[in-house]
DNA sequence: GCATCTAACTGAATCATATTCGGTATGATA
DNA sequence: TATCATACCGAATATGATTCAGTTAGATGC
């Protein structure tokens, strides 16, 4: 288990919202210097902290209008594990979640429009092993992308 | 709506997996010189297509062992919108999705585990307006984070 | 056909920032 | 007390972002 300290989780929390910011601003924000928050960065990217550095797109602008979930219900003789590569090869899948209940797959995807939605589980229903598909389509997002707050003890993240 | 010619769609793509390539990097990747992408990624910045910088972090890593969809169902006389800013304030819900069919509003939710998750959503049933929660336990997270590729028109993503 | 305008590009400065480095302080360990 | 490891700092250096002047190609209007 990696130990972070208040600085560290100061400087997740402000990366996950903006992750360019300088490592000088950075430093004025947590109370460091800039080659000190430069070595905790690498340090949290070394550990795998920190996974990847991204952008978050507007999926409207791609074109993307309709999110939807998608749960499956798998034949009794199936695993998720073995469902997996069937279902990488589409790219309109963002999730791929293994679930307790009464599925046992759960998918965030999302598509163009429901045509496309259709096509896309008309294709998901053909990879062998699935038993039943339920689709719940979204309205709207009201929020997406919060950043996430490390847990448990100090239910307070304040960074001074 | 926002054209995107195929060396948009390419930025895009690969910004989304390594938003911290250099432009340098990326020019040679779509054919292009540092300072034409970086015109490019700021007429995407400007126009919203890229939303945000972010970094991806391991939920595990912030002690977030366990993730769960929460399923909510309103009492008649409310919608989902009155509900939202009672929902803000946990910051254990990443995601907030309005939804169609049997419950109104989907939440993705982190919580450190079974416990944190319990006390959660005692204290979302205390927001007025909710008749039911449905919650369901990831058990394992096959894909995430997912790059979205641009819909409909070409399936076909090839940058040459 | 020709002048004009715009958008997108290029290469070459310039400027900001990341990265590296040597050195210091602190706390743990033997 | 000596030794070691960790985390920090300020200053130098290297890398990359940003700006800019100029070019090209495609539209538009006369």
């Amino acid at each position: 288990m990696i130990q972070l300290d208040a600085r560290d989780k100061a400087i997740l929390l402000e990366l996950q919202q903006e992750s360019r910011l300088s490592y000088a601003e950075m430093g004025s924000r947590v109370g460091l210097s800039p080659a000190a928050v430069h070595d905790r960065v690498k340090k949290l990217e070394r550990k795998g902290v920190i996974r990847a550095y991204k952008i978050q797109v507007d999926p409207e602008a791609l074109g993307l209008k309709l999110t939807a979930f998608v749960a499956i219900r798998l034949d009794n003789n199936f695993t998720g594990r073995e469902i997996q590569p069937g279902l990488e090869q589409f790219h309109q899948i963002e999730e791929v979640h293994s679930i307790a209940g009464e599925n046992d797959l759960l998918l965030k995807v999302r598509t163009s429009d429901t045509k496309a939605l259709e096509a896309l589980i008309y294709r998901i229903k053909a990879v062998p092993g699935i038993a039943r598909i339920t689709s719940t389509i979204v309205l709207s997002t009201a929020l997406e992308g919060r950043p996430l707050v490390p847990g448990e003890s100090d239910e307070s993240i304040e960074l001074r």
